[in-house]
DNA sequence: ATAAGTGCAAAAGGTTTGCTGTACT
DNA sequence: AGTACAGCAAACCTTTTGCACTTAT
C-alpha cells in the first residue's frame, strides 16, 4: 500500500488548497476572502474566488484556521486558539486580545443548561494609534 | 415659543417611525429587519422595507434600541443596556446573558491604549431545550 | 412653503451554487 | 477510470441608494 495524499474523507490535495492555506498561515492581518484571493493569485494566477471561498470554508471546518466576522464580512485567522478581538472603527485594523473567555460569562451561559460550542467576543473602538494621531492633530 | 415635536436635528415624527419603534419595543425575540417589517405591516400595511431599514438604523444611532449581528444579519433588541448573547445553532433562538463585559477583558484592551466604544460578545452552541430534546429522542 | 421622509425598484456587496471541464489518486 | 475539485458565471440574500412623490412642521 502506497502513502496516500488523500485524507480520511477522500479529500484530495490540490495546488489551490496548498496555496490558500499557506496564504492564510502567513497573513497576520485577518484577511478577507477577497484579500486571500488577491494574495493567492500572486502564486497561482488562475485561481478563482469561488475556490478560495470553498477552500477557506473547508479549512475552517477542519480546524486548520479560524474565522471571525467583522462588519458582516468573514475574515480568516491563522490562530486557532480562542481569543478576543479589538476592531478599530477608525482605521479598520483588528487587534488580537489574547485572553480566554471569562469564566463568569461561561458560568452564566452554562448555568441555565446551554452548551457552549463556540464564541466570538469583539470590542469596537478607537485604537491606540488612531487616538495618538488625533491628539497630535489638534 | 410652541412645544416642538421635532427634535434637535430637525427629525420629523412620522407614523412609520412610531410603528417601527413600537414593534421593536414589544418584540422580545431579537427580530431581523424583515421580521420587523412583517410585524409593522400589520399596523401600517403600506410601509416599505427600505423605510424599516432606514428607521431602524436611525433608532440605533439615537440609542433607543440596539443592534446585534448574528450570522451576518442584523437583529434588533429593545434592551439597550449592554449584555451578551447565546445563539443556539440548532433552533436559532437567541438568549440574553445578562452580565456586563468582564473587567479583565476590558483591562486587556485598554491596557495597550485602545479605547472601547462598543462590544459584541456572543456564544454559540446547543441550548438547554435542544439538548433536552436530543436526550429524549434517543 | 419647504425640507425631511417615504415607497419603489434598482444596485451593491459578500457569498454560494450549478454546470462543465480538469486533474488527483 | 472514476471521483473530487476547479473555474466561470449566474443566483442569492441582506442591505443600501437614487429618484420622484408625499407629508410633517
Amino acid at each position: 500500500m502506497t502513502t496516500s495524499h488523500r485524507d480520511k474523507k477522500g479529500k484530495r490535495q490540490t495546488r489551490q488548497k496548498v496555496v490558500i492555506y499557506r496564504t492564510v498561515i502567513t497573513s497576520k492581518d485577518h484577511p478577507t476572502a477577497e484579500q486571500v484571493y488577491e494574495r493567492a493569485r500572486k502564486e497561482l494566477s488562475t485561481i478563482s474566488l469561488a475556490t478560495v471561498y470553498r477552500v477557506l470554508k473547508e479549512l475552517v471546518k477542519e480546524g486548520k484556521i479560524s474565522e471571525i466576522v467583522v462588519n458582516k464580512q468573514s475574515r480568516y485567522d491563522y490562530k486557532t486558539e480562542y481569543h478576543h478581538h479589538f476592531v478599530c472603527t477608525y482605521c479598520g485594523k483588528i487587534f488580537d486580545i489574547d485572553i480566554p473567555i471569562c469564566q463568569m460569562a461561561r458560568d452564566f451561559v452554562e448555568g441555565p443548561g446551554h452548551i457552549i460550542e463556540n464564541a466570538q467576543h469583539t470590542f469596537f473602538g478607537k485604537c491606540k494609534f488612531c487616538a495618538e494621531k488625533e491628539k497630535k492633530g489638534k
